[in-house]
DNA sequence: TAATTTAATATGTCTAGACATAATCGCATC
DNA sequence: GATGCGATTATGTCTAGACATATTAAATTA
């Protein structure tokens, strides 16, 4: 074993949870105890349990002591990547297309309206390409009121979401991710029939509270899959 | 502002970069600079500093100082409950058949390959339904060297996950999420048509290290979505 | 017996230091 | 100019305590 202590002290907790030897309900040594084993300050202890605490593998109560949680839901942590990065990544070629671009005002219903946002909206279509296959199609929102840069922005050449994550930072966001059969337009857009299965992602982001964006983006079936790796709660130590 | 001062610090800081204030790139102040703005220890305001590196809004970077971090890639946390939890919690009712059930060996390729396990397996092909309506199909294999009880027990009654969340605890798994027609098995039993979209959720759960079980999930598109909440980091100061 | 107070205790927070580590800058050398 | 070396510096780790807080179990009272 190397590295810093804590981290060490971390793993040797976590293997003997994930191993089963603690099974949950069981409560592991007190902080003094472990002390006591390690050799160091509680401090240093504490912090390793703390850790432990964080990704969910234990929880701790005052006076009772720390306990092996148990499992709950499945909490899976998924990379959404830039889709131009997707892409790439995966060393085919990419293409971006404009389909439309349009000012109007922001709907108050449907996906537009759990933004919260309302003034005019910048309204983009366009899609992209996978070495020259249709990969994805993007309906897009951008409240101009949040991001006014975007009026002038050439989507022609940027795609919004590269052109967004540089000049929009830190957003939060929600995402739903559904499967839907493709409409007449859709099949279309994306070179499929009619009634081809699509994975449908959907997000929303908000900066401070105010509404940036709302998108829809639409993969053929079979082109691209959501991975979740690590869970339920991942603890790297 | 209320509650331990390492919290109160970690929010003030998140508060400033989420609003903008603080670009990505911009180098926060050291820590000696938060020790004298907020007049206490260093330890306290490393705390602080280390909760937000834990989530991802800030770098550290020995000698130069702490950034704001580039927001990279979106990761989501999907919280993927029990299926009967799942129905129960919509104030459905809830219903459950078992199909069929079988032990065979495990297969060395495909879905099961992953695993990385080999030997009996008991595989179980099972149906959940809301208010009576087809809500998933189940397809499952469980590795019977990983969890022996499952030989005996009724999977007639019991899910096979609800079973496996009770009897194996802390798991590391793996999901995939896409979205596929329905072939005409599938689509006969969940009550849909031939190429209908839905979405497939595939888990594969090992326990230190060892292959445990393969499920993989289908939805009818229209009954389930996955939702994504609080995201790129969650930090929750 | 039942309700309430009290004491014990494990975690939570914090301090004021110490030394380690790694990255960077400037300086001296080739 | 290029290279290497040492000094500097911010974060990383850790110590040995202190007091706070919440919770439980025991003791006490109604």
């Amino acid at each position: 074993m190397t590295g810093p202590l804590h981290l060490r002290i971390s793993a040797d907790l976590a293997a003997k949870i994930r191993s089963g030897e603690w099974a949950p309900g069981y409560r592991i040594p007190f902080e003094h105890e472990l002390t006591a084993r390690y050799g160091c300050a509680r401090a240093t202890v504490s912090k390793a349990v703390e850790a432990l605490a964080c990704a969910g593998l234990v929880e701790r109560r005052r006076r009772a002591g720390t306990f092996v949680a148990q499992p709950h839901v499945q909490t899976a942590v998924v990379k959404i990547a830039d889709i131009r990065a997707e892409i790439e990544g995966r060393g085919q070629a990419y293409g971006y297309e404009l389909l439309s671009r349009g000012i109007r005002s922001i709907r108050a219903d449907g996906d537009e309206g759990a933004l919260k946002a309302s003034g005019p909206g910048l309204a983009l279509l366009c899609r992209h390409k996978a070495n020259g296959r249709p990969f994805a199609v993007e309906e897009r929102v951008i409240h101009l009121a949040a991001a006014p840069d975007a009026r002038t922005a050439d989507f022609s050449v940027t795609p919004p979401g590269s052109w967004l994550t540089a000049h929009v930072a830190w957003s939060e966001a929600e995402h739903r991710i559904a499967a839907v059969g493709a409409d007449a337009l859709l099949a279309e857009r994306l070179d499929v029939t009619p009634g081809h299965a699509c994975l449908q992602l959907t997000r929303w982001t908000w900066r401070g509270g105010e509404g940036v964006t709302v998108v829809r983006q639409s993969f053929p079936g079979e082109a691209y899959d959501l991975v979740a790796r690590f869970t339920p709660a991942d603890f790297a130590g």
